[in-house]
DNA sequence: TTGATATTTCGATAATACTCGACATATGGA
DNA sequence: TCCATATGTCGAGTATTATCGAAATATCAA
């Protein structure tokens, strides 16, 4: 992945809207969800709601399907994979111990675990 | 790490100069460069600089240290640690195996070819 | 066909972000 | 002290992004 795709995926993370979709599919992996659902659920227009996930599809980090008249938008693992692959070789470039998540955020080690916000 | 953090993480990287200066104190990990050194190796006006550095640093991605009449900066290992471990919860929950980067990726592999930078 | 449902596209507006020059602050040395 | 160096802050101009209502497109069923 080179810088440009990098930054292009990161911005369309780094959005409340588009992480909460993201965080959303990612809950109904693989099924993935309905654009109207996803908008009903998270109180998003369904026109605002096009957009983004239009900008998450072009990001590679969703895919879509259409399944009569609904569209149903589900988690591309190769997209969120590619960014993660980027930011550890990365931010691990000569310091493989800089960066190994796995074993730090020592807050709960139960490791999945996670009460949404 | 919570949605909004999460989306100041992600939005500090998601610009293509702050990519760079990220990229730039990975490899200078963990001395850090002065401020000016940063800004004349990427070709970006000090004044500009500065609020980048201080961007990245607020997202906790970086931390500075003043050195004589020079600060430097070097990259904070917790900020991009705390990134990872929550797009890896996000990303896995439920189903691990949807995003293990680490074994994926092996070099390169063919996923939307992308003029180079 | 017509009508209802589901999603997307368009155009405009509002909010946010990026970059710059100018100026301010901080440090070290003569 | 005064001066040069190094970095940060401020305000303005420009560009980008987010959101909305309205209209367009697509599908299904009667």
């Amino acid at each position: 992945m080179d810088t440009s795709t990098a930054v292009d995926t990161l911005s369309a993370l780094a959005q409340p809207s588009r992480l909460q979709i993201f965080r959303l599919l990612v809950k109904h992996s693989p099924a993935g969800l309905a654009a109207g659902k996803i908008a009903d659920d998270l109180g998003v227009r369904h026109n605002t709601l096009s957009t983004h996930v239009a900008i998450l599809t072009r990001a590679g980090l969703l895919r879509s399907e259409r399944n009569g008249r609904s569209i149903i938008y589900s988690v591309n693992p190769q997209g969120i994979k590619s960014l993660l692959a980027y930011l550890i070789e990365d931010c691990c470039n000569g310091q493989p111990e800089l960066c190994t998540p796995m074993a730090s955020e020592p807050k709960q080690q139960g490791r999945s675990k996670r009460i949404a916000d």
